[in-house]
DNA sequence: AACTGTATTGCAAATTATGCAACACTGCAA
DNA sequence: TTGCAGTGTTGCATAATTTGCAATACAGTT
């Protein structure tokens, strides 16, 4: 017995008509007919006389009606004390991101947890995306979006977000760099921009060993995703990024996407804490914020 | 969220023991851990806090707890209300069916409906299985166990109660008929039991017919399947019944079954009322009784 | 380090729910 | 009497969800 089956219940009931009652709640008919029988037979009386012309409440029906009121109106006290205690919930929380998670992936996060626990104090710390599990495990921060290495160490909790693909770009401003991959594309001779370190390194890396390509000509290493985006922009070189830091950037119509270069391994983004801060009223009530509001998409 | 589900959380709350709780409800730990986590999404609120080791109720937690309880309790009085209405109804109930019907069919149909409505005097006609629609049109009787004809005249109300196979049957006995169906088997050479009319017969008439055989040597027409098998059973021929029949006869050892003759359609056997009988008190609490009886089984 | 017991999860299989389209049916109009 | 309109039901194919096996992760104990 499911409350939507009792809501749509609680409708029919009162509009006796299956067919507005079905569209009322976007089933059809006979879906609604079949929630009504499946209803019937858990309670094992008839909650409606009907036949193809008039639907009335029987008297089981009634009592259940009745029944199926109290339900909801329980069910709706139930959920708003408990969000109530939630609100109630103070603190501050301290969670590290990278630039572009701060645009793209953190505001509907803070937004669903911010509207359970408005009393919560946030603090949020951006840099570079490779630094994140660092920050975390010094406990510099409660959690982190980052990106879930291959091994991920067992003293972390992590909570996938979404995947994101990693992509290879070029500027696309007339430059040395682009005649070059336009004309021989070699890529021992392209000078190529990478992060210091972190996941977008280690793919590149991987990605540039198994193309056999003799050695990178790597022209800069750049601590941040966003920087090395604009210093691609500038006509510096090519570099690897995930895709949503250049469609988060100011810069991104003057980057190009280079295609057809292979499989790069998209990045498993989540949310990221200790094991031993799981527990924590805070983190939980995040971490269940953020599943509330992944159940809703 | 289904009360299976809240009844689950409610044992698990008591013994904070996954494995133990699923064992209770006759699920894996697995179900039960699902379950849990679908009750926690539904509600936005985490409900246990738990690791590998310890398993304790959140806040949220204990005022689902007592939430559940509620509900549960409030769906008992429920039915408990509403089976002593019905318990309260009296009057009349004129049953017809087969000698047959009233021991196979009807017996646990009559105790599920009894325990509801202990008041209902039940009076029951037995008869020939084949008049069992005319009693009922005739208003003879409420509702008969009857076998669904090829074409249900419209004005009834049948709900289906089983699938009877029909067989041919002979005798076991050494006499006549048993020697020729052992030795040259010529079905015109054979004596054959008929029912008067009904649907048994008319499946024999097709399946004669299919088989092509010449003219059916018709020793005799019964009234009833029951004198049909007595009659076989004594070395007068071969016939045609339904199986249930045989098997709650007294001489069921002297007769044998025929095999490999051919696909007989089996029975379709069902309660049956007119339609404008359907809503009368009685007859609408047998009809629930019976799919409760159903739905049990 | 190995073991034990517990809760979780990937995934294939089983089960259930859904909606289309057809059906059954009744009241009404022609 | 026939045809139509509107309504609720149902067979069935498909989609969605649930389940349990087996593997996994993990913490406490030895």
């Amino acid at each position: 017995m499911e409350l939507k089956s009792l809501r749509m219940f609680v409708d029919l009931a009162k509009s006796l008509h299956f067919g507005k009652t079905a569209e009322l709640h976007h089933v059809s008919p006979s879906t609604l007919s079949r929630v009504v029988q499946r209803l019937e037979l858990e309670l094992g009386h008839a909650l409606l006389h009907r036949d193809n012309r008039t639907v009335v409440l029987s008297e089981a029906g009634k009592q259940f009606y009745q029944f199926a009121e109290q339900q909801l109106e329980q069910w709706q006290l139930l959920q708003l004390s408990l969000n109530q205690k939630q609100a109630e919930l103070q603190g501050k929380l301290h969670i590290y991101c990278s630039v572009t998670a701060a645009y793209s992936h953190l505001p509907p996060l803070l937004e669903r947890f911010r509207q359970q626990h408005p009393l919560v104090e946030i603090m949020l710390t951006t840099g570079d995306a490779a630094d994140a599990l660092e920050q975390v495990e010094k406990q510099a921060v409660d959690f982190a979006i980052a990106a879930k290495p291959e091994q991920l160490s067992r003293i972390f909790t992590f909570h996938h977000l979404a995947t994101i693909p990693v992509s290879i770009i070029a500027p696309t401003m007339v430059c040395q760099v682009q005649q070059q991959i336009q004309q021989d594309f070699i890529w021992s001779e392209i000078p190529i921009i990478l992060p210091e370190y972190g996941p977008a390194r280690k793919r590149f890396e991987y990605w540039f060993r198994k193309k056999q390509q003799g050695k990178a000509n790597i022209y800069a290493t750049v601590s941040g995703h966003e920087a090395l985006v604009s210093m691609v922009a500038l006509g510096c070189g090519v570099g690897i990024v995930p895709r949503v830091v250049v469609e988060n950037s100011p810069v991104k119509d003057r980057v190009q996407y280079l295609e057809n270069f292979g499989e790069i391994e998209p990045i498993d983004l989540g949310v990221c804490c200790l094991n031993q801060s799981k527990d924590k009223p805070l983190i939980q009530a995040f971490f269940e914020a953020i599943k509330s509001y992944q159940s809703d998409q």
